[in-house]
Parts: C-alpha cells; structure tokens; sequence
DNA sequence: AATAGAAGCGGACCGCGGTCCGTTTAGGCG
DNA sequence: CGCCTAAACGGACCGCGGTCCGCTTCTATT
C-alpha cells in the first residue's frame, strides 16, 4: 500500500471549505449556470488558481457540490430503511430504487446536468455507483446475462435530460414511474 | 401553410458549401477537436461571424458534417435492402438495426461526440430517428406498454460514451451485441 | 441600367474556462 | 526560535466559442 496520498495542509483545507461555502451560495442565489470559476473564487475570498488547483474543473466542483447529497442519498439506499434500503425483497427494492432516483435527478437536475458534462472519468464515476447497484439487485433476482448492460439500458430512462424531454412534452412522472416498472418487470422476466 | 421558410441568397450557399468543405478537409487531417471555428472560417475564406450566422454553434457545424453520412445511414435504413431495410420480420429488422447503429457509432464516435453536446434541441433531433425507428419496430412487434421509454431503454447501452467506456474496459463489440439481442428479447418478450 | 432595401458579411470585441509561474507561507527540524 | 523546503497561492495570461454592428453585396423591381 503507499499509504496517505496527500496530508494536506490547514490553509488549504481551510480554502476549499471557503471555496465550497462560496460556491453553494452562490448556486442557491443565482441559480448553477450563473455562477463563474471567477465569481466563487473572490466570493471565497481566494485566486482563481486555488480554486481550480483544488476542483480541476468546473464541472468538478460541481460535482463536490453535489456529492453531499449525493452521499447522502447513497448512504440511504446502502442502510437506510427499506424497501429503498436492505430488507425487502430484491423486485422492490429494485422498483423503490429507479423511483428515488427519477425524484432525484428531477430535483438536482440542473447542478447534475453541470457536474456531468461529457467528461469521461469523473462522470462514470458519479453515475457508477447506481449502475453498480442495479446490477446487484439483478444479481439477487437470478437474472442471467450481462448484467451491467441490462443495468445501463434501465438506468437511461432516469436520466436527467432524458426525464426534461419527457416533461417537456407533457408527461407526468407517475407515467414515467410506471413505464419504468413495466420495463423492469420486462428485463426481470 | 407559412410557404418558404428563407430563399437562401446564391453567395450565401456558395460560402456555406465552401465552409462544409472547409470543416470536412480540416477535421480529416487533425481530428475534430482540433478544429476550432476561426480556422474553419480562415480555411473557408471567409469571417468567422458567417460560419456562426450559418450553423449557430461549434455543435451545429459537426452536426451538419455528420448530417451526411447519417442520412446515408438512414436512408439505409428506411429503404436500403432487408434485413436492415423493409422486407425482412420485425425483430430481425430490430437487431440488424442495433448492429448496425452499434457499428457506425464506433466508426463515427469523435464526431457524433462532437456534434452531441448537452443541448437538447438539435441532439434531441439527431437521436430521435432511431428512437422512432425503433419504437416504430416495437410497435410492428405488437409490443404494448409506454413504447417511447422502452426503445431510450434499448438504445442506450448502443450510446458512443458507454460504448466507449465497454472498450476501454476490454469488452469486444461482439459481446455488446450479444448482450443486446438478449436485451432486445427480453423487452419484446 | 439605376435604385432601394433586405440579406449577408467580417472582424473587433467579450466572457469564461483553464494554465503558468514568480511569490508567499505553513510547519517540521535542529 | 529561526531556517529551509515543499506546498500553496493568486492573478496575469491564453485560446476559443459566441455576439455585435457598421459596411458591402446581391437581387427584385421599374
């Protein structure tokens, strides 16, 4: 093992807390896509270089916005109560999963939209954790086959801008809720 | 009927073929992302204020680059030989035409990227033919249920950016047909 | 052929994301 | 307590996508 990647300074901690405090502000005020790389340094009271030493990206600090709820919501899928969390059966769940999701992505739908933006990397892994626990719950119900892409194809109908389109024209989520449950109940056999 | 949208002055086609022709002969030689909209404009002789006036953004030029190639493809598809083409059952018809939307995916990967960047209206276009299509084959198929949810459904693990996070991962295209027939199966039941 | 007015043109201009590098500072050590 | 080095800082700088507006060019009409 090589040990601690990095011990990080006080200062430099103290910043990003600043950065972040900065940048949450800011986002509730102005709404995410007003909100400049330059405008939440000097909110925090930094340069624009610490600001992006610390998040890489744009869309990396909007993304370290996003994963207080998101770890939030993950930590109550994990061992939160069911049937979202373990112990009802592996259907619901799975079903009580793609409903949570659907009113989560509605609801951070913007800050999502900006904290995904065709990068590779950083966006599998914001959207893995929900792939891998679909692929999970179909492994629990004795589905065959390649569960990882059984998972992607359910997962798409969930998707943000996906879920905009359809509200654009006019279609409610309890539709959409119920079309995904025949979709799983389909893939599930 | 509102008649004619725009009759379209004769330099102005000629400026816009020349900056088609441009784009296609600079992204051949560097690769799209190395193509930026001055050098477009300079290659075409033309300012750079015309080739925004003429295909709104960096995303509407690759999509109208693409735009030859897709309507081969479509074309293919809505009239070219069975199994891909009319003629042939249904559920053939819709696994040729996973293939087939698989493979030219792969082949077209850096500019379908390119010309699909967040924005919804003009990606939304792009993708809505194989959702039609698709969602037009289901219904030949007597499939009932909310049609539209289940060809995103089916389409989606055919996207360029999962395809190409499937490759990096050492998984043959072979395989993701595989995967998708079985998919395709299950949701027509 | 002359004219008028719409359609098109082009390049200066702007804002933002992202980088670079000379300067500052934290904090372990003698 | 002062030093020394690695880490952190910050703001000038760059490139590109996109806009704007005064000037030019086409074409319909007579």
């Amino acid at each position: 093992m090589a040990g601690e990647p990095a011990p990080e300074r006080a200062d430099a901690a103290r910043n990003r807390e600043a950065i972040l405090a900065a940048a949450l502000r800011l986002v509730q005020a102005r709404g995410v896509d007003c909100v400049t790389m330059e405008t939440v340094a000097s909110e925090a009271g930094v340069g624009k270089g610490t600001v992006f030493r610390r998040f890489e990206t744009r869309e990396g600090l909007m993304a370290a916005l996003l994963n207080e709820s998101e770890t939030a919501w993950q930590a109550s899928v994990i061992s939160g109560p069911p049937p979202l969390g373990p112990g009802a059966p592996p259907l619901e769940r799975l079903l009580a999963f793609g409903h949570s999701r659907l009113r989560t992505n509605v609801t951070h739908a913007a800050l999502i939209k900006a904290a995904t933006g065709s990068s590779s990397a950083r966006s599998r892994a914001a959207a893995s954790f929900a792939v891998m626990h679909v692929r999970h719950l179909l492994g629990e119900l004795g589905v065959s086959g390649d569960l990882l892409l059984l998972s992607i194809a359910l997962l798409a109908p969930l998707d943000v801008v996906v879920v905009e389109q359809q509200q654009a024209d006019d279609i409610s989520l309890e539709r959409i809720e119920a079309g995904w449950d025949d979709l799983v109940r389909r893939v599930v056999g």
